[in-house]
DNA sequence: TGGACACCGATTGTTGACAATCTGCTGCAG
DNA sequence: CTGCAGCAGATTGTCAACAATCGGTGTCCA
């Protein structure tokens, strides 16, 4: 494997640590409830335990991690309640940056909505299901919403805290059969709207859009035998 | 004074550091935009450098203090739309917030706003300005009523990100002449509203007591010389 | 005289070793 | 057989020294 770790563009060790570890818990790799030990980290990122701790504790700070003293860290993990709330939380704030997004965004914004949107519908034709969700940055047409809202109290909190945290369940309960091409309409009605200026229709739109994915989600738990207890594999 | 330094209730010195570094910046200690260095918390606080490391980059994941790599980190300054952005935010999420406590708030729960209330009108009596706003958790109304909603979500986010940030700037506007009385008839509206389980109506008095504090910051900021960069001494 | 280069001090980043604490186990007593 | 005490191992917390990097300063040259 020759392959260029260049997604850690770390000016420091701590940083490409932070960086990596972020990514592993949101896409999984290391499942919620996972207790992880320093010298596990230490030895597979190859850095000594100093820049790592440090790493932890950025993380513990975003809350992707919970730390208990003296005995360890272990990944986050949200009871099913919780991630309910979470997402009553995004549908107030994601709920006004849209609102906000069709106020300030500007035509060339726009016209990148499409372009995603786009793209999405594209590969949505080819694999349908599976990925539409998985996109990240600049592709997730909710990411470059809540930026087009030019708040930036509103996008660090949004971005920072809470992108992350529900890219890590999005991975898990994506997978609905119909649900992608439902959220591709939704997500066209949504990019409308705000091309046409409409800032309370956006709101409205994306709300619905936000709740329609809670729903969803209640409706596969419900489904699936109810593990009344929480959605990563607790303990 | 036998004041019990408990405020530090530090099982570890990184958690210790962590606190007071904390509410040194909130009240006002460190001021905005201040560069803070290792080596002075270090001496100052008479510990390590390891732990204090750690300590900063739990703030820095807070946002409480912003880090440029091999520059040393300065304590965050909100720049004047920063600030009332954070204003528009907490419109939004105070609001579900109270919303949600009016549903939700136990009898025992809302017996103890209403103590709280009688409290600082006691106080508000006698030494009418200054310390009416400067409470903090329990016998701060918006504390209470936040954790009232019983959605935990919310309330990490709004008790752990933005409570501080708030709060170090109620430090510096929240003594203008009439506010305090006007805040505090305004507060006796919303509880009487959650009291009646009036969501709605609490909800929206909310929003306007959070709105009326962001145009009462409005107004001060255009008055004392519209120094237009930053409302901390920046730089 | 102005600008660029090189040096130096200070500060941050990193490492490794040492101390304190917790968890699980073993063995003994009841 | 059950429960508790004590021990051993591993893990986390802390410290002190070393290396790398940045900002400022002074000098040299055009």
């Amino acid at each position: 494997m020759v392959e260029v770790q260049s997604d850690t563009p770390a000016l420091t060790l701590s940083d490409g640590a932070f960086q990596r570890i972020q990514t592993a818990i949101v896409k999984g790799e290391i499942p919620p409830g996972t207790r992880i030990s320093e010298q596990y980290l230490s030895t597979t990122f190859g850095i000594g335990r100093g820049p790592l701790r440090e790493a932890i504790r950025r993380l513990e700070g975003r809350r992707l991690v919970v730390r208990i003293p003296h005995a360890g860290v272990r990944v986050v993990s949200l009871s099913y309640e919780e991630l309910l709330e979470l997402y009553h939380v995004r549908e107030a704030l994601e709920g006004m940056a849209c609102r906000l997004a069709a106020q300030n965004m500007s035509e060339s914004e726009i016209a990148m909505l499409r372009d995603v949107l786009a793209t999405h519908e594209k590969h949505s034709g080819l694999q349908a299901n599976e990925s539409y969700y998985q996109q990240e940055g600049d592709l997730d047409i909710h990411y470059v919403i809540i930026r087009g809202s030019k708040n930036k109290a509103l996008s660090d909190m949004l971005l920072g805290d809470l992108y992350h945290l529900v890219r890590m369940y999005r991975y898990r309960y994506s997978t609905t059969p119909k649900r992608p091409q439902q959220a591709f309409a939704e997500h066209h009605r949504i990019i409308e709207a705000i091309a046409d200026r409409d800032g309370e229709l956006a709101e409205m739109l994306m709300r619905r859009h936000i709740s329609a994915s809670r729903r969803n989600i209640e409706r596969r738990m419900h489904e699936q035998g109810s593990a009344n207890t929480s959605p990563g594999e607790s303990v």
